[in-house]
DNA sequence: CTGAAAGCGCTTACAG
DNA sequence: CTGAAAGCGCTTACAG
């Protein structure tokens, strides 16, 4: 799927009729479009009998207010990017939805983009967007972006705010917004560990993705707080979704001694898992217990119901807008990196029902 | 939330100084700014050498094609306005993403608006979304909305597609992407039905939203195919939530007799009332079967797995741009009003596993 | 093949 | 308090 960057061709339409613009507004009662404008951008200096007349042909004439004009006059701008990996993703979707209500309360428009995890098409909606002169940039990067491309690409038009993914090297001045992965990682760990657990595996994720080296380290301080060395078969990697998970299960037990209890890379791999051990005769919850990561909507109607770490994505989204906003009303106090809050919500897929068995050498 | 409309604010910001512009490129290589414009067109007027001399210098220069000055000027746009619900809600979600994906593909930008439900709300993000004067809207209407208020709004300013709500007397040139709600009911009413249920509900949705008018009607085409008279106490409003779902499910056991089987108005409320059974001492798909409408995520993994009726989002989000996008190329031969397949998807919810009771005075 | 001029719809000093 | 003029960054006839 490429993307038609071509100037030449978005609407083969015949040319539309002109529109009604302030000079007619002004011709249609008498003032100067200059006194009209001042009416659209509720200025004190015109005399309220003027401003009326001006209104009443403004309601009359089906007027709408060209941003476009205004924009380019007063080299501003009321509309923000948004670039997301795929809205299919609840995840993203939720984050979206945030970034979308603090922008319309606040009165500015989203421009939305979707990368679909390939650093080629970011680039080309990138360029695509940028090209709309968006006030400000949420950007949750691709994975295997560039940093020094998109610094290239985005230079130092605009506030930018990273989202999600480190972009280290793109520019002192972005902002970034990130989950606390390491801490999150650690708390499902640290819950599997209360509940007497000792081998514990670590199952999903890429390790060369930021936010799958972030929750190993995360596993990694709680097992090494509780005295535990980390066995390095139990990390297993995989693609994080639900059916690589299921397919994967089985090298989660390809060596003696095999963990009994597993933190997932997120909940997509663990819901996976569940079901990879269903098919072999494990019950997760019953024989193996579990962990996720983001509280997905599934997480919490599945069977068993998932332990998991909630990240309010929702929440997120109306941060990240709120601090870019912050920016554009010239805030120059807020630091420039930020790490959200992650929860642990525990459920059934950690608990062993009536006789918790500890496994492995509990101590 | 009251939207600010207010046009004098959005950036409170010093003034941006000038950036690269065609009259930069043009002194920088010694053309026009006519010849300028007419190599970022692609104009083969061009000499290929003077093309590529154009062309080093707007490399050099991070020039960045404004798009606003170019739509001003040439009266176009190549934004699209998209308007839903709610991004949470993953319908919409999926909705959205394959509209993003079919305009990025075309060259199209996505202007995004949410109504969260609020015909108020969607008044002031509509008159927000067209003042960046985008080249067609694509409108999922809230509840209530009044067709002829959202005319006059919009006007005949663009093609426009609605998606998903009838909006009777919004005006002929409107497209309307339908579902197939009416025949999708029907489907999930036979399947249980083709298993010997005759003793069927109609659960959840509320008697004035179109789309449950249409599952309805579908329900009743179904069993008045097979010869069975409605029972009125048999048709329960529900707002659609899980939790609503749940609260009401006492409503359909209140009489003599009660229903064994339910066709659900969706999937959230085929959930709650799964939940709403086991909290009885009753269980979906063994001693209750039922069906939901959506296919939402869930559907695939709640307990026990959800048969539904399918209505691919993702692939309605396509379809609608690209109608859209047809619109705009000037095709005057596509049928106004569009009705998009519902598919249905049986999985163990309405199957009694093993011995099928046939409920009810089955024939 | 290239350039000078006008204009899209708005706003902003600057006069009055 | 109101108006005439210039200009944001682009494109489009029209000459040459």
């Amino acid at each position: 799927m490429r993307l038609r960057l071509d100037r030449s061709k978005p609407v083969p339409h015949p040319v539309a009729p002109r529109r009604v613009a302030v000079t007619d507004i002004a011709a249609g009662c008498g003032v100067s479009r200059s006194t009209v404008s001042l009416v659209l951008r509720d200025s004190p200096l015109v005399n309220a009998q003027t401003r009326a007349r001006v209104q009443a042909e403004i309601g009359r004439s089906g007027y709408v207010y060209h941003r476009g004009a205004a924009s380019l006059r007063r080299r501003t701008s009321n509309a923000v990017a948004l670039v997301v990996n795929d809205l299919s993703n609840p995840f993203f979707a939720e984050f979206a939805g945030g970034v979308d209500a603090a922008l319309a309360e606040a009165g500015y428009v989203l421009l939305l983009g979707s990368t679909g995890e390939s650093p080629e098409r970011q680039h080309a909606v990138l360029a695509s967007l940028i090209e709309h002169d968006p006030a400000a940039l949420i950007l949750s990067p691709a994975e295997h972006s560039e940093p020094a491309r998109l610094r290239r690409l985005l230079g130092g038009r605009m506030p930018v705010l990273v989202f999600n993914r480190a972009l280290d090297g793109a520019g002192e001045d972005w902002d970034f917004l990130a989950l606390d992965n390491r801490h999150g990682a650690r708390l499902a760990t640290e819950h599997l560990l209360q509940q007497g657990h000792r081998a514990i595996a670590f199952f999903g994720g890429h390790r060369d993705s930021s936010s799958c080296t972030e929750r190993r380290a995360g596993y990694r301080d709680a097992l090494e707080a509780a005295g535990i060395a980390p066995v390095p078969a139990w990390l297993v990697e995989c693609t994080p979704t639900r059916l690589e998970a299921a397919r994967q299960t089985g090298a989660l037990f390809a060596r003696d001694p095999a963990p009994a209890a597993a933190v997932c890379y997120n909940d997509a791999v663990a819901l996976g898992l569940a079901s990879g051990l269903a098919a072999r005769g494990r019950r997760a919850g019953v024989d193996f217990v579990l962990t996720g990561f983001d509280d997905i909507p599934e997480a919490s109607v599945s069977t068993p119901p998932l332990t998991t770490i909630a990240v309010a994505p929702r929440e997120r989204g109306l941060q990240a807008a709120r601090l870019l906003l912050a920016r554009l009303g010239g805030d120059a106090e807020t630091p420039r990196r930020t790490v959200a809050p992650a929860r642990l919500v525990v459920r059934a897929s950690s608990q062993l029902p009536q006789h918790p068995i500890l496994l492995g050498d509990a101590s």
